[in-house]
DNA sequence: AGTTTGGGTGAATCCGAAG
DNA sequence: CCTTCGGATTCACCCAAAC
């Protein structure tokens, strides 16, 4: 078994524990996990019997762990979970939790009455959802996942460049187009039922974990179900933690992740921002005589300013660092000095940024 | 002025009134009005000022109106509003309210704590969002409207026939591409500023009145705003009453609603939605499993790359994009990575255009 | 008269390491 | 805890002006 560093208790990694998740998660060492996924019951509050036009019956989730009765035993089951969860979250992670228009509402407000605070919520439009049968609404053609950090200011993962790799270079908008789990993704069991009424795409999962956790992570699901979570998880190299209360859901989670092999690590280093890189002081070009003390550096708009020996720059009416007599030329709050000035090398413009990369590439 | 049948208290319809809407609903006659538009404030809770990459600054909604002390203060007041809104509905009525993540959870648990019940909640999905400019989270691409009867089982409006020819005879679902209120009907006052900040489409109310409201129903929205409801309201053959608290509002709205001719005909616009083929990201293959992180891809000459868990591609000397790694591999300036790239199925090499065909497919 | 280019802007909970 | 400051960060669409 796995141990983390955190506190002396280890960390039942890479397993799944059966049982109630709050009581499980009570005893697990409290700030320990990075993320939490959660596909708690939506408390569907179904009525009677659903029939297609050709008079098929719906396969409805019509399951024990599904039926609540009050909003008030579906808040309080809410706040249960939602607070043991939070105590076992690091200062620095975060939860998403998936659900429909039927408990999304309830669960969005115990966030935030806990202290958790949104980043995002995200629209997973389903492209191939059930039609609605009746006509009696619109299409139910979308979920809803909260994504939240454990506090106001944490410092939350995320993985921007890469998501926004995934999106052809845009932004990763908050409405993701996935299709429903079907075909040979969706498990059966032995007489060719459904295994599990809910079970989620691995493809939401994909992009959840790779725009919200880092290789080595460890991931809690408390409502496991049939193992997405832990099966995703293990192809990108995180380590999961699932809880559930069915044996029989548990067994068919065990089966699968086994046949699930970990992606080559090398394939799951994902883009990094410019973040990542080391910082460069600017001085060091002038130090290394990259610059010369006294050298004239242009703006975009050809304004000029010297080169200081430590580093600084001086204009006619102002100096400074690259940065802040790049934004007093420009009236502006801030400002790139990176990318802003330009040297002159055999009467051509150069930017410096330029010289950073060299030096940069030193580094490595 | 017109008269409804119910009570002797005539209701002052396609007007706009003054104060607060609590007071006014109050005085209004019970169970007198069939549908309520809301677009309450959001309680965005922004702290300091946003800049766009560009050194422009985000003309955020800091008005008065939009802030809250605490939850709790937003509670009490969505509470009184919503509880005056019910008892001015008709047995049979039903109401639409806005909002965002920072206020919707609060708004739907509201609703169903009083009684009404949700019959679905609908995504907007704005086709040409504010992108999130600091790269630390998802593009907010959407907001959320929550339908709900007065109560369960009561028997509301849904014109299914309408809102399925609207959407080319498929049934309407629950997400709906509109664009954001900007250009000639975004309402500017005399210096040229928008008139309020948070207008919304008229496309977006069309959709709503056609599909739950019948001509002649009367409509209530509490907060008028500029009248957007009112406006597409009175286009539509349906009466209107306004309530909002800002004078100022009050009088752009009665100015251009008297712009507004009542259509004649029952043609209905269709919200534009040309677009040629849809974009696939590449990483969507790799989230739906069509191809594996670590998965070799061959090139025409038999280069290859690998697949990474974030859809980029990593080759002996580069990294990137399936176009920027396909440009590199040939020294070229440019490359259409979805044509250059093929993989392997039972020894026989398959582009892996193929797959974004498939996928392209399910979208329709 | 068409076409291209450049500027503006939209309900936004939007930085983080170093000292 | 604070303050300081380096420097990273944007998409779709409309409109006006230039060509």
């Amino acid at each position: 078994m796995k141990r983390t560093k955190t506190e002396g208790t280890p960390l039942p990694l890479n397993q799944i524990l059966l049982g109630d998740c709050v009581e499980i998660m009570n005893r697990m060492p409290e700030a320990s996990v990075d993320l939490i996924f959660a596909d708690p019951p939506y408390n569907l509050q179904l009525r009677g019997d659903l029939h297609r036009p050709d008079n098929s019956k719906v396969d409805a989730v019509d399951d024990h762990w599904d039926r609540f009765d009050t909003f008030a035993a579906y808040d309080r089951f809410t706040h249960d979970w939602m607070k043991a969860a939070r105590r076992v979250l690091k200062p620095n992670g975060a939860i998403w939790v998936i659900g429909s228009y039927h408990n999304i509402f309830r669960v969005g407000a115990a966030l935030q009455d806990q202290g958790y605070w949104i980043l995002n919520d995200v629209v997973w439009r389903k492209s191939n959802p059930m039609p609605n049968f009746r006509g009696k609404r619109l299409t139910n053609a979308h979920e809803t996942l909260i994504w939240a950090s454990k506090s106001e200011g944490a410092k939350y993962t995320f993985n921007y460049e890469a998501v926004k790799a995934m999106n052809d270079d845009v932004q990763m908008r908050s409405d993701w187009v996935i299709p429903i789990c079907t075909g040979h993704e969706r498990l059966k069991d032995a007489t060719g039922a459904k295994a599990h009424p809910t079970q989620k795409p691995e493809a939401l999962l994909h992009r959840v974990l790779v725009a919200t956790t880092n290789p080595g992570d460890v991931v809690l699901d408390p409502f496991f179900g049939t193992g997405t979570t832990g099966a995703v998880a293990k192809r990108l190299g995180r380590d999961f933690i699932g809880i559930d209360r069915e044996a029989a859901y548990a067994e068919v989670a065990e089966k699968r992740i086994a046949n699930v092999r970990k992606a080559n690590s090398e394939v799951l280093e994902v883009t990094k921002g410019k973040r990542a890189e080391p910082r460069v002081p600017f001085g060091q070009l002038v130090e290394r005589g990259m610059l010369q003390p006294g050298e004239v550096l242009f703006s975009p708009r050809n304004k000029t300013a010297k080169v200081r020996a430590d580093g600084t720059l001086i204009a006619s009416d102002c100096k400074g660092s690259i940065h802040q007599v790049g934004a007093a030329m420009e009236g502006a709050p801030s400002c790139n000095g990176w990318t802003y000035w330009s040297y002159r090398r055999d009467g051509i413009m150069v930017p410096i940024d330029v010289l950073r990369q060299q030096i940069r590439a030193e580094m490595k």
